[in-house]
RNA sequence: GGGUCGUUAACUCAGUAGGUAGAGUAUCGGCCUUUUAAGCCGAGAGUCGCAGGUUCGAAUCCUGCACGACCCA
């Protein structure tokens, strides 16, 4: 949809009245009204004012907002008008206003934006109104909003015209806002114990830190490819072996992927580090960053999603990754550690499985299939198999598992954690086995990187990390049932150029 | 990648024996000084997602495509 050609008569009216009020001398898009005050500054100062009280105001609010409601009259009309912060009535007279100034703010329409100065009132019904003595239009609006009462509900116009999503749907408004308060929170919640933000690099020459498929791009000058990154992990954990103990990074990773409401592209990932500390340390810490924040957010332990009351009090509920696959996966440990058994389990409930898959992997495939789903209220899942976890510490007693665990709330994973793996010898042979592995055929195995293993045999003190997903914890506070509506401009393919 | 559903005015939606489209909001004109989904009277507004096919005739039936939603892989 062009702006300029194939107007609908609404369109085609607007620009017309526009250019109308341009020969009439009137200034459409000026910027020279300053306002003073927001929406809900004047309703906080005046809410609990009566009349009388109202009457003694001297001072004139000077607000700007757009015009979202108008009831007119002959002679006077209520508007509402929505910035930033709220929204308030208004109340124009043309006794006060003079006849043509109340002529041209009828000719104004809904979606225009205007500066407005008045003083407060109650009306009848005791609504905080402003008694209008003068106004501007700010900025004119050449398109029309959608429905006052429905608002805005196709799903693809919310998505690919946000703004207009963002002007008439004030829940959309709000959960944006938690996104930027939750960042906010982790942020003071990390800064205060001692981490340092940092920015490491989105392209990189080797992908590594997780187990999917990269973007590809390339750079022109150094006649390279680059990949988009799919974890910032590898470069923060360098940051460990320079002397920086602790170390946090919240920023956008890319998988080349499926969308789902689950998995966007590009999506915001936190990862921390810290050294001197273990994965033990990480379960008391996520317990009590998600409980912290359920308190900022909510005030309250306890949060709706979807119909499901979440606990977040702590202590979670702990499982080792095999005890899972017994209690709630309802398995024996002959039909998960036989390589052959699972795989054929794998296959009847209907998954895909590929010759050189390992049987760590299946056994991750028989949890996603049969235990993640059950996992509603919080639950830490520890202990997994070193073969899926490449760079996880392995556990001192049993180095065929490791000392890392994934929380798992309302059937999806929101975290995964581990004891970091330092010693650069065994890193080096995971890494040889991932390389194997890709050879197979496994797209999503990890690159070698030997800058890294190299950074390792500097020595890098014993840590732990975690990495949490943004977006599915704004949704758990939200809400909201698809990862779309916790990302301002989620990916959608191109619409058609009519 | 597969399945199901959706796409009609700016927005929210109706629209079956297949007979060239309708409501509310919004817009335009008129009346109206306490409304808040204001009210009353009148008017204009559509490539029925796109392209084919069937038919005397298609928003409606068939095929393909595009975009989206949900589910599955």
């Amino acid at each position: 949809m062009s702006s300029t050609e194939a107007k609908s008569s609404l369109l085609k009216q607007r620009f017309e009245k526009a250019e109308k009020l341009e020969k009439q001398g009137i200034n459409l898009f000026p910027n020279t009204f300053r306002k003073k005050h927001d929406i809900i500054e004047i309703k906080e100062k005046y809410k609990s004012l009566s009349n009388e009280e109202l009457e003694k105001v001297e001072e004139q609010s000077v607000i700007a907002g757009r015009l979202m409601a108008v009831r007119s009259f002959g002679k006077a009309t209520f508007a509402h008008i929505q910035d930033g912060s709220d929204r308030i009535q208004i109340f124009l007279q043309q006794k006060e206003l003079g006849a043509d100034k109340y002529k041209f703010f009828k000719k104004l329409d809904i979606g225009d934006i205007i500066g407005v100065i008045g003083k407060p009132f109650l009306t009848k019904t005791g609504e905080l109104t402003l008694n209008v003595s003068d106004f501007e239009l700010v900025t004119k609006s050449l398109r029309p909003l959608p429905e006052k009462f429905h608002g805005l509900k196709d799903v693809e116009a919310r998505y690919r015209q946000r703004y207009v999503d963002l002007i008439v749907n004030p829940k959309v408004r709000e959960i944006f806002r938690t996104r930027t308060k939750i960042l906010k929170l982790i942020r003071q919640y990390l800064d205060e114990r001692g981490f340092m933000e940092v920015e490491t690099p989105m392209m990189q020459v080797i992908p590594g830190g997780a187990t999917a498929k990269p973007f590809e791009t390339y750079h022109n000058a150094l006649g390279m490819k680059l990949y988009l990154r799919i974890a910032p992990e590898l470069y923060l954990k360098r940051l460990l072996v320079g002397g920086f103990e602790r170390v946090y990074e919240i920023n956008r990773n890319f998988r080349n992927e499926g969308i789902s409401t689950q998995h966007n592209p590009e999506f915001t990932m936190l990862e921390f580090y810290m050294a001197y500390a273990d994965y033990n340390d990480l379960f008391k810490i996520t317990e009590d960053m998600f409980s912290y924040l359920a308190q900022e957010i909510l005030g309250s332990q306890k949060v709706n999603y979807q119909g499901n009351e979440i606990d977040l009090t702590p202590p979670w509920n702990k499982l080792s990754f095999y005890e899972s696959l017994e209690k709630i996966g309802g398995l024996s440990k002959d039909q998960y550690q036989d390589i052959e058994k699972a795989k054929n389990l794998v296959r009847e409930l209907g998954e895909n499985v590929k010759e050189y898959e390992s049987l760590g992997k299946i056994q991750t495939k028989l949890f996603d299939l049969l235990v993640e789903p059950k996992l509603i209220q919080p639950h830490f899942i520890y202990h997994y198999p070193t073969e899926v976890s490449p760079l996880s510490r392995r556990n001192d007693k049993d180095p065929s598992i490791t000392d890392r665990f994934e929380l798992f709330i309302t059937g999806r994973e929101m975290a995964n954690a581990f004891s970091e793996l330092n010693d650069p010898r065994d890193q080096k042979k995971r890494f040889e086995e991932q390389v194997k592995e890709k050879a197979k055929g496994e797209e999503e195995a990890h690159f070698m990187d030997q800058d890294y293993v190299r950074a390792l045999e500097y020595g890098m003190p014993p840590a732990a990390g975690e990495g949490i997903g943004i977006d599915r914890l704004v949704m758990l506070f939200t809400d909201s049932p698809s990862i779309r509506e916790v990302i301002l401009f989620p990916l959608l393919k191109p619409e058609k150029d009519k």
